[in-house]
DNA sequence: TGGAATTTCAAACGATCGTTTGAATCATCC
DNA sequence: GGATGATTCAAACGATCGTTTGAAATTCCA
């Protein structure tokens, strides 16, 4: 029952880590493709080709594979995020960091790993953005916990960058922000629809021109006016 | 085995649309709570106090079920997207409609929809939002379905309103919109972290004031001058 | 009202689920 | 090299799944 703490002297793990990196990478894949609850640990045991106990010795439990496949991508990430922005912020001296350079680092970690395939790539944020949007509690405040930190200091820097808006207003825009940037990584093209266009030219919009074309739209919509300094939209007025 | 299609003489069917809509409404919250594989038809039929069997009587299976619950709210909202921007072209008469007003055309019914307490309200747009995510295909190809006809003709009217747009470009913003709005009014709160303003101020922020924030920053992310009309961003230099 | 069609119901179908168990295998170090 | 602990394995656990069935109950129309 150690578990999870295996070889206590030298190197880490090396006999385990093939059993524990075919699960998690069999667990990302399937788990993208068919989600938590509909993917059996038989067929995920099955796909990584381990035995069938092996998700329950190594991991606890099926929930808490789950949040491993999820740590294992979101924590660097984030903490480069945290990094570069720490970066931004020694580099301008005190001054507020320019808006899109903020944006941007807060990008960049998301979208290398969009392209390393060699570990997760596309397939991790599709998963990321189905965990988005589900409401089970143990995924909540696994995504909460991940994510506070680096939300922090970003929301603190980008007030900085835009002393236009008040602080909800920021809230919401950030808000906007993180569901067009998770939406548009994970890439599920719930809206293919639009792209009619020839599929060859698809291909060729990678994700680095995906984020190119993001960025002005983001930056354009943060530096906006704020609520109520154009007139006053009429909403639900008609009917 | 006529199901799903009774009561062929007068009014529509009033013995078992008791129990049709009873299903539908409590597939409607359960699909929302746990997702599709996670909700059981037993709890579900527990919930809907209908026997066991009746789903699969008046709607043919579990899948069949889902679809009917999404059927049932999007065909009239996008519906109503539709006859919302026919509107907005008769009065401009031939002109391009003004972007902002596009944009209210195709929101509106959205958020008319998640005010709608009375029938689904919120926990069907929070159900919306995790169809976009699933990547199961009987999903998908049923929302490409649903939203084909509506979302080629908003193109067609925003491409004619937003000249400077190259049509790839336009594709990618409409991505980005739809991308904003549907995570914004799926309201998951993945990151929920944003908003450490007092809860009372939240409560308060109700739908309406919602998009009322949502739309400047849509409508000056697809104003935003294209892609090499600033300067060329440099992307993933660093590392 | 009587017969046909529709809807409800309890019960069971076979299949699959996540987890646990206890012995067998493997690696490691005294 | 033998003991110790980590890991793998086949097998089984009880539970729950979506669906089907055939009869009972209900509704509808002639």
């Amino acid at each position: 029952m150690a578990a999870t703490r295996p070889a206590r002297k030298g190197f880490p793990d090396l006999a385990s880590a093939g059993t524990k990196t075919r699960i998690l990478d069999a667990a990302e894949l399937l788990f993208m493709e068919h989600g938590f609850e509909a993917t059996s640990l038989r067929s995920l045991t099955s796909a990584a080709s381990v035995n069938l106990a092996a998700v329950n010795y190594h991991f606890g439990s099926k929930e808490e594979l789950f949040q491993a496949v999820l740590t294992r991508r979101l924590d660097p990430m984030n903490q480069e995020r945290i990094e570069r922005l720490e970066k931004l912020e020694r580099d301008a001296g005190g001054k507020p960091c320019a808006c899109e350079k903020i944006l941007f680092a807060m990008m960049i970690p998301a979208l290398k790993l969009a392209r390393d395939e060699n570990r997760g790539g596309k397939n991790f944020l599709r998963l990321l953005g189905r965990a988005y949007a589900d409401p089970a509690p143990f995924i909540r405040q696994f995504l909460s916990a991940q994510y506070a930190g680096m939300i922090a200091r970003y929301k603190d820097a980008f007030g900085r960058a835009l002393p236009h808006l008040s602080k909800q207003e920021l809230t919401w825009r950030l808000h906007f922000v993180m569901g067009a940037l998770s939406y548009t990584l994970a890439g599920t093209d719930a809206f293919k629809l639009f792209a009619q266009v020839a599929p060859n030219e698809r291909e060729r919009d990678n994700d680095e021109l995906l984020l190119q074309r993001l960025a002005p739209f983001l930056v354009a919509g943060l530096k906006a006016p704020p609520l109520g300094d154009t007139r006053k939209l009429e909403l639900v007025s008609g009917d």
